[in-house]
DNA sequence: TGTTTCTTTCAATAAGTTTTGAAAGCAAGG
DNA sequence: CCTTGCTTTCAAAACTTATTGAAAGAAACA
């Protein structure tokens, strides 16, 4: 295969990949763009490759950099600001991992506490309490699992917990 | 807190969280609202419940059918289709796994593959190979890692894996 | 077979999300 | 302190996805 044409492929099924992840599509194509990259970019090489808008681009730059998974690097003698891809899997996974956890399971254990007693004891309310009860002990569980997780560090997760788990 | 108050609450608050895991929010809401409730309810319990038409309604029960998180239930002399949801979080969570596994990282590996050799051999390929590999090799693990995961039974997962992560 | 009761489908519409592009903002260099 | 080159913002437009409601389909029953 072509080189054209696999950078293309690539940018395309991240980009997918990336809208089921809480990345949007043009969020994740960047990212895809400066993983590939040898070099930094500028935001004007990456309007052009993807052939997206300055706004666009601009606000999705900086949501990459906000998750982490993109650095700005500023070439001496330079104005232009340049960017970076995170390149190490594990890393761009514990960061979405993290932001993640912050916008979604945080919030709902917020609310799961608010809830969880309330007045009257009919059956209606007794289940009521028992299933919010169940899925505050899993999510509190998931949520102290994934902090230990994104402590870990890719050599333990691909090594010993792949042997162990099998 | 009053029952309903809660009720409401939770149903909002678990839309909200599906609408991030690929789950729509009607869909998410249907299952929080079976979730809690004692009694299998028919199509036309969760159109009034949720303030839905009988189309959504019927839609999205068919896909949580699909996802197996909700089961339908036939009872004796009643003409109607009454619905149950999945109450065991682990299963509700291995569920939704195995389905956007599907949907999601295996066609990326299949891309991965197609991508995997370039013709060329300037810095540009080198690149793009390299990265192309290791992404393969992270996605390939992550693969069977979730494989292992969803064979896993959830005492398991809560007893052994979090005592050892820490 | 016809009637009733429920379920499914789908084109139109509404709601939500992303993208654009023009304008404003900002900092470095002269 | 003004010009230049770049970045940021944001309202409007384009696109995407979800919802409705009416009509067609199916199964149960008499």
């Amino acid at each position: 295969m072509e080189l054209q044409e696999g950078k293309e492929k690539f940018i395309q099924s991240w980009g997918a990949l990336g809208s089921s992840w809480g990345i949007n599509r043009t969020m994740a194509q960047i990212h895809a763009l400066l993983l590939i990259s040898p070099e930094a970019l500028s935001a004007d090489d990456i309007m052009e490759e993807l052939k997206i808008s300055r706004g666009n681009a601009n606000m999705n730059i900086r949501a990459l950099i906000d998750w982490g998974l993109v650095y700005k690097e500023l070439k001496p003698g330079e104005r232009k600001e340049f960017f970076v891809a995170e390149k190490d899997m594990w890393t761009v996974v514990k960061n979405i991992i993290t932001q993640r956890k912050k916008k979604e399971l945080e919030p709902m254990l917020r609310v799961l506490d608010e809830i969880s007693s309330i007045e009257g004891d009919d059956e209606q309310s007794k289940e009521f309490e028992k299933v919010i009860r169940d899925i505050k002990l899993f999510s509190s569980k998931a949520d102290s699992t994934l902090d230990s997780l994104v402590k870990a560090d890719s050599n333990w997760f691909v090594g010993t917990f792949m042997k162990m788990i099998r």
